[in-house]
DNA sequence: GCCGTTTTCGGCCCGACTGTTTTCAGTCG
């Protein structure tokens, strides 16, 4: 049976045809129907049983076409939306400031074979002549288009972890297959993707190939390749690398990259004369070690420097992992803006393994999400003290603003009865260089501990970093009392990896954290662990690997 | 197509923003 990610891409598809069709109010049916398919539990099971319609936004109808795709993969109604209208529509839609409205107006008027004629039409001015349409527009689905040339399309990790979940078990069951691992960026835990990639043992390429072009949201496979490639609607692809069992930790390695990593392993075997495409290595061990070289975990094969670290010495064996994170950090209740109460999400923590939780509610300048005031604080401070027997110790803290002038969002009198002081920029992210620079030295210099929170505030492909002199700002850092945090959110993955190691070069210390605003959000902590592996931070570098009782220590404001 | 009732049809999500307009259409979150 189809995994529900697949099936909500389907929805998602049938939904963005009914739009072109002018079917509004059906699209969006649909759309809602995708959404509930992505968060419902046990979907296979409700498939079985009949009830999809329990589901809320899917009624008899919709139900039917839920149950198809499942079962089947496909859907009469979808194959005839994909002979009916062109990919170029859908790849024009899915262009950044063009929706469907446009795609439609672009398709009409010109008829374009494929997104190459759209670009010619851009160039030769005549996309601003359609109503509707101006210079700015034409220029901006230009740079559009060119930027979808040399970087394909791209996700975010997090969506790109679920497809290549979903390729991955229908590859399995090809019955030639005898193993399926996802590797290439999704494996080194590259915040955007731009490719799937996969590792395969098979000796039947045909039959892999077939699967893969069977697969529901795949619409061509170049099979020749090596790797084979399949392309989706909207223009990611999914590469597969097919190896023999005695020789697949080569493959493992080509299929994860990246480019860089792989082209420097080539050539120190080149150097070495061993043959990567005839080594006997079942796993990817024997590969690196026939180069005299440690185990290099996929998160740092990004084709900087980690051989070069590796030769002089660096066996990476100490790389934080999730289980050294001892405390769910950076946790949101119902005080402000999160969902579970301070109880549900300790319980939640305490069910994750984790010996502490901090509790950093949103501060009163964060009056968008009922960020507390001073009387709000102390009441959430007393709820906390009258828990009876809690599951993991509480540190009471907030994620205080940090505010234009400089200061931080807590009144001075309080800073004394708080665990933990998590500092973030929440407003005025225009500032321009140099008074963000200043802004943020001031705070970090303030004579208490504080943790810089979701540092450059990005949004991964939606909001850029604040802009900042990095180097001022982490050489403050590191000469006050204060630590970075980097945030597991999968929408944020901020302090990135790039800078995390320049700030680790200068001795800082971080905490990892999930940013949760409900129990289940505790879980993006992973994503903060695999951000700090690709900076290279070691357990020694993370505050929240510490027991309890020494991070408490290590984080409290004032010092003991 | 779904949903909720004013119970079998009529409304469905909305505000900020941007670019294209000259009062609005379309995108995005």
């Amino acid at each position: 049976m189809s995994e529900p990610a697949t099936v909500a891409a389907q929805l998602r598809e049938l939904s963005l045809y009914y739009e072109l069709e002018g079917d509004k109010h059906r699209a969006f049916a649909y759309d809602r129907a995708s959404k509930s398919v992505m968060a419902a539990q046990g979907l296979h099971r409700l498939v079985d049983e009949n009830r999809l319609e329990e589901l809320p936004g899917i009624g008899p109808s919709i139900a039917r076409v839920v149950s198809e795709l499942a079962r089947t993969g496909s859907v009469p109604v979808l194959e005839a939306m994909r002979s009916k209208w062109p990919t170029v529509v859908v790849e024009l839609a899915a262009l950044p400031k063009v929706g469907v409205l446009k795609a439609r107006k672009l398709f009409d008027a010109f008829k374009p074979a494929n997104l190459e004629a759209i670009s010619l039409l851009c160039e030769e001015g005549q996309i601003r002549e359609l109503p509707g349409f101006g210079k700015t527009t034409e220029q901006k689905i230009y740079a559009a288009i060119e930027k979808r040339r040399t970087t394909g399309a791209q996700v975010l990790l997090e969506d790109a972890e679920d497809a290549s979940a979903a390729v991955a078990a229908h590859l399995r069951g090809e019955p030639s297959v005898k193993r399926v691992e996802v590797a290439g960026a999704v494996r080194r835990a590259v915040e955007v993707v731009d490719a799937l990639a996969f590792a395969v043992v098979g000796d039947d390429r045909a039959a892999i190939a077939a699967r893969l072009a069977s697969f529901p949201l795949i619409t061509s496979v170049e099979r020749e390749t090596m790797p084979i490639v399949g392309h989706f609607a909207d223009g990611m692809r999914a590469e597969v690398w097919v190896g023999a069992p005695l020789r697949f930790g080569w493959t493992h390695v080509l299929a994860t990259g990246s480019r860089a990593h792989v082209e420097t392993l080539r050539a120190e075997a080149a150097a070495r004369a061993v043959d990567l495409d005839t080594l006997y290595a079942p796993d990817e061990q024997r590969v690196y070690r026939a180069l005299d070289l440690p185990f290099v975990p996929p998160e740092l094969r990004d084709g900087t420097d980690e051989i070069t670290a590796a030769y002089a010495g660096d066996d990476y064996s100490d790389l934080v992992t999730l289980e050294d994170v001892t405390a769910a950090f950076h946790c949101h209740t119902t005080y402000s803006d999160g969902r579970n109460s301070v109880a549900q999400m300790a319980q939640a923590a305490a069910e994750l393994g984790f010996q502490a939780i901090t509790i950093t509610d949103h501060s009163a300048a964060a009056s968008y999400a009922s960020g507390l005031d001073a009387v709000r604080l102390r009441e959430q401070h007393a709820e906390i003290a009258a828990l009876e027997d809690p599951p993991v110790r509480i540190l009471r803290g907030t994620e205080a603003d940090i505010l234009v002038d400089g200061s931080i969002d807590v009144p001075p009198e309080l800073i004394d009865e708080l665990d933990v002081i998590i500092a973030s920029v929440h407003q005025r992210y225009k500032a321009d260089e140099a008074a963000m620079t200043e802004r943020l030295i001031t705070v970090m210099r303030a004579p208490y501990f504080k943790i810089w929170g979701h540092a450059l505030g990005r949004y991964v492909m939606r909001r850029d970093p604040i802009a900042v002199r990095i180097d001022d700002v982490l050489d403050a850092i590191a000469e006050s009392p204060a630590a970075i945090e980097i945030n597991g959110d999968p929408h944020r993955l901020d302090l990135d990896p790039v800078n995390a190691r320049k700030a680790k070069a200068r001795g800082i210390k971080f905490v990892l954290s999930s940013d949760a605003h409900s129990t289940k959000g505790l879980g993006a902590v992973r994503y903060a662990v695999a951000m700090a592996r690709r900076a290279r931070l070691r357990k020694r570098d993370v505050l929240n690997t510490l027991p309890a009782d020494e991070l408490a220590a290590a984080v409290r404001p004032r010092g003991p």
